[in-house]
Order: C-alpha cells, then sequence, then structure tokens
RNA sequence: UCCCGGAUAGCUCAGCCGGUAGAGCAGGUGGCUGUUAACCACCGGGUCGCAGGUUCGAGUCCUGCUCCGGGAGCCA
C-alpha cells in the first residue's frame, strides 16, 4: 500500500532535530510496524512502474535501509533525487515483502535536502579502483569500501582504550615535536618557523632542532616508571622515501610501556590486545566485514575468528632462522644467522609455514635498537616482532635495557653520544627496574581487519611521497 | 631510491598482425505489475597521458618525459 508524497518544495532545507537522534542502525533495530522518520543519502535507485526504490545510507551503519515511493509523487521530485543527494523521508517501517532485506519504509514525504550536482558526481554505483578513490579522498568515504575501513578503524580505536583502560594502564600523551631522533628510527620531518625558512640550519625557536616524532617510546618509558603501565596512542611521523603497501609518512601508533614486564608478559599483553581487538570488530562491525569479505573474496569473519580462537605461534630468531634454511625454498636473499629478516623470509614463515599470526622474539642485537635488553648469551636482545600473513610486521616490542652500565656501554659501541641521551640514562640511576613495551602499527593490523591491502585505503587522508594533497 | 607493469568516454575496461574507436555502468528520452549493482529500446558522450620519431597510414611500433600501480629496500 503505498500513499501518497506531500512535497513542500518551499523548504528543502527542512529538518527537524528530533529525527537527527535515530540513525539507519537504530531504525534497522525497531520493530515494524511502527512510524520513523529518517535522513540519509541516496545509494541507489530503482525505478518501476509500481514503485520507486531509494537505498538511504547515512554512514551509521553499512547497511541501507530501502525506502519504496509511489513513482506519481517521485515525479515531482526526481530532478532533485539521484544517487548521492541528501533525503528525509517519514513514513511507515514494515517488514518486507522481499526476501533481501528485512524491513523498509514506506514513504509518506520525501524531501530532498540541500545541493546535489548528480551528473558530475564522481561516485558511481559500480565498482570503482581504489587508485581513482584516491584521487578523492574527499569524497571516497562515501563509499561502501572506504565507510566500513572507517568504521572499522574506529571500532578498533575504541577498542585499544578500552583495553588499556580496563588493565589499568594510562593514556599519556607524549610529545609530536622532538628533539629526539629515536636512534635513527627512520628519516625525520625538521620542524621550523616559516619565517627561519630552510636556509637555516636549525630553529631557533627551540634552541634547538626539532622534528616530528618517530616514535613516542623514550619519553613512555619515563612516564612508565612513575605510573607504571601507560600507553600512547597518535600520529607518527617518518620522511622515508617509501612508496609500498605497507608504509605511510604520517601513521598511527600504539605504545603500550610497563614497569615490571619481562619479555614473555608484553608478548602476553600484545597477543592479548590484538585478540581483543578484533574480537570487539567481529562483535561490532559484522555488516561491515560482510561487505569487505564480499569485495576482498576472503571470508573475514573466518579470519578472524579462527585468530582469537587460536594461540599466536611464537618462535626465536635462531630457530625461524633454521626453519628457512631447511625449508628447501630458494630466497632471493639466503638467511643467514646475524641477517636482518626479508620480507620474503617474514612471508614464508607467516604464509606458509605457520599459516597465520606469529611472534618472532631474541633477534640478535646488532640488528636491533641500542636500548633493547642484553641477554644473557650476550648475542641477542629481549625483543619480538610480530609477523602476519600478507601484512608482515605489526608489532615490534622488547624489554628495555634498564641496567647503565649495559645501557651506556651499547651506546658508545655504537658511536651515538651519550649526552643526548643524558636524560634517559638518568631513567637508569634513579629506581631502575625491568621495564617492557612494544609498537603496533595501527594502519598496518587495519589491513589485516578489512582484508584491504593498502594502507593507505584504511586513514582517511593519507599521507606518502608526493601526497598531502587535502 | 631500484625493478616490473600500466595510462583509451565521467567510471570499469576491450581494442588481435599498424588501416582512422567499442562495451557495460553513469547521464538523457521512452517503456516495463515490487525492484535488489533491476531490466528493455533509443540518444548524447573521446586531443586514445604529454612530446618527438618510424610509416602512405600509429590507440597499436620506437625514444624521452609525466603520472599511477605492484614488488624490493627501510620500517610499524
Amino acid at each position: 500500500m503505498i500513499v501518497t508524497v506531500k512535497i513542500d518544495l518551499d523548504r528543502l532545507y527542512y529538518f527537524d532535530r528530533t529525527y537527527m537522534k535515530e540513525t539507519i542502525k537504530e531504525i534497522l533495530t525497531r520493530q515494524p510496524p511502527c512510524a520513523v522518520a529518517v535522513v540519509g543519502w541516496v545509494k541507489t535507485t530503482r525505478i518501476t512502474p509500481k514503485a520507486v526504490f531509494l537505498e538511504l545510507n547515512d554512514g551509521s551503519t553499512a547497511k541501507n535501509l530501502q525506502v519504496v515511493v509511489n513513482p506519481k509523487d517521485f515525479e515531482l521530485v526526481q530532478d532533485k533525487i539521484n544517487l548521492g543527494s541528501g533525503v528525509q523521508v517519514e513514513g511507515e517501517l514494515v517488514v518486507s515483502p522481499a526476501p533481501k532485506q528485512p524491513v523498509e519504509i514506506m514513504a509518506r514525504n520525501l524531501v530532498p535536502i540541500g545541493e546535489h550536482d548528480f551528473e558530475n558526481y564522481p561516485i558511481q554505483k559500480k565498482h570503482m579502483s581504489l587508485e581513482f578513490l584516491r584521487e578523492i579522498a574527499h569524497l571516497r568515504p562515501r563509499t561502501n569500501t572506504l565507510s566500513s575501513a572507517f568504521r572499522i578503524r574506529s571500532t578498533a580505536s575504541y577498542a585499544i582504550h578500552k583495553f588499556f583502560q580496563e588493565r589499568n594502564f594510562f593514556y599519556v600523551h607524549t610529545p609530536i615535536i622532538t628533539p629526539s631522533d629515536c636512534e635513527g628510527a627512520g628519516a625525520l620531518f625538521k620542524v621550523i618557523t616559516v619565517d627561519t625558512e630552510e636556509s637555516c640550519s636549525q630553529s631557533f625557536f627551540f634552541g634547538r632542532p626539532v622534528f616530528l616524532t618517530v616514535s613516542g617510546q623514550l619519553e613512555g618509558e619515563a612516564l612508565a616508571l612513575a605510573l607504571g603501565r601507560i600507553y600512547t596512542f597518535g600520529p607518527t611521523f617518518r620522511a622515508e622515501n617509501s612508496n609500498t603497501t605497507r608504509h605511510l609518512a604520517e601513521f598511527w601508533m600504539i605504545e603500550p610501556e610497563m614497569a615490571f614486564f619481562d619479555l614473555d608478559e608484553t608478548i602476553q599483553l600484545a597477543e592479548e590486545l590484538l585478540k581483543h581487538i578484533a574480537q570487539t570488530v567481529l562483535e561490532t562491525n559484522i555488516h561491515d566485514l560482510e561487505w569487505l569479505s564480499k569485495f576482498n573474496e576472503i571470508d573475514l569473519t573466518r579470519q578472524l575468528k579462527g585468530f582469537v580462537t587460536s594461540t599466536m605461534n611464537k618462535i626465536s630468531y635462531e630457530d625461524a632462522i633454521k626453519v628457512l634454511l631447511e625449508s628447501g625454498r630458494e630466497f632471493d636473499f639466503k638467511p643467514f644467522y646475524g641477517g636482518d629478516l626479508q620480507t620474503e623470509h617474514e612471508r614464508f614463515l607467516s604464509e606458509e609455514y605457520f599459516k597465520g599470526p606469529v611472534v618472532v622474539f631474541n633477534y640478535p642485537k646488532n640488528i636491533k635498537a641500542f636500548y633493547m635488553y642484553n641477554n644473557d648469551d650476550n648475542q641477542t636482545v629481549a625483543c619480538f616482532d610480530v609477523l602476519i600473513p600478507k601484512v608482515g610486521e605489526v608489532i615490534g616490542g622488547s624489554q628495555r635495557e634498564h641496567r647503565y652500565a649495559k645501557l651506556y656501554q651499547r651506546i658508545l659501541e655504537l658511536g651515538l653520544d651519550p649526552e643526548t641521551y643524558k636524560w634517559y640514562l638518568e631513567l637508569r640511576l634513579f629506581g631502575s627496574v625491568p621495564h617492557s613495551g612494544f609498537g603496533l602499527g595501527l594502519e598496518r593490523f587495519l589491513l589485516f581487519l578489512t582484508g584491504l591491502k593498502n594502507v593507505r585505503d584504511v586513514i582517511p587522508f593519507p599521507r606518502y611521497p608526493g601526497h598531502a594533497e587535502i
């Protein structure tokens, strides 16, 4: 039964605040029949002689809401309503007679809201390449794939905070502008004032050269040695000229740091964190996972359920090298003890040998950072990486060297200036205790959660070499 | 930065051995008994990335450039 649409063309921009309180996600949980009002954007239209079908989406969920309109009434607003336009609908939420959607709205009133030049609207009803969508970063969140990715990003971010807060970690804010280069953890962006321009060797503002942070770890250690358990969650900057699906010049990193934690406890924490995030996304974003699974031709629900219900594989660096050498595989770079794991080695371990995420721990000290805890063998340091199939390293962490003499010696061995690390060394003079932490690359883990293949598609406005348009 | 691949309609793509450009979607018009990326018919739509070269003739072959993508390195 289709009722008449009342169109008030003089009040095209019209809404009542009460309508804004109910999203499509919420409406889809209502018991039909009932009267509802909804605002959203038209995702697709289907016009038949007896009924016009509009699918509406307001961003609250991956699911669209079908609206059924009387064709005669639709004619009155046809030139204002098309793919992408904003509308407001009042009507009756009813059980849908068709199987593809449980409920639909029989429109009693349909009003276009705002302007929309649909003839030039670049978003299509059909498949668009992710490469094309990157060129329209301001419009691509309107697509199913990108909006799903961003909803999952939100869920994951919240899950991370919840995980730590429930375990009595404190969220701390480490500086974005820092004089520390964190021991060559990537090329730095230098921060200067506009006045000094680039010809000046250093900014006079701080009296020393300063950079955008490449890690909050060192500052995080200072806080962990006071507050016990802390985590950071913020943007991180690397000026590497990296052009890959896994690198961004500006990305988001989560860095927990825990006093009185050894390496094993830290690995345990990392595993629980990743599983908590995956579990929360499973519970919160089922429709997004369904869409992304279809789009990427993988079963994300199965992948994530499998991940949260199994124990992560763990292997020492030494054993990992043995596995690689005994695999019979011809690698472009032959693995050897003392060498860093190449991408092809990491992929073999996670994708073929373990067929899942794997923790590799205790790397040789000469390929790792100066601050890592020197193991008793004096060859390896107490560190770990979490490797994930198709993505690579999502976590890198370690127990920190808390013994003053050992740390000081290591700084000298590597030719670093102890004066630069004076405050960091001082943490080892006063109340120094074993402590550990790790860094989780948010965008990389989002690749695992969304099934997408490029970190540029899980952050709204990606920064990478040659690209900072918006 | 290095290696490989690509650039054809608004979008996704086809275009064979060099002979003067094509489909689907999107847009317009009309049709269709409730559709599901609806369907059917018709219409409009192109500096074949840019600049040279070879050739009677280049989207197609060659050179350079620009941009994009994938892989590698570095890393999270």
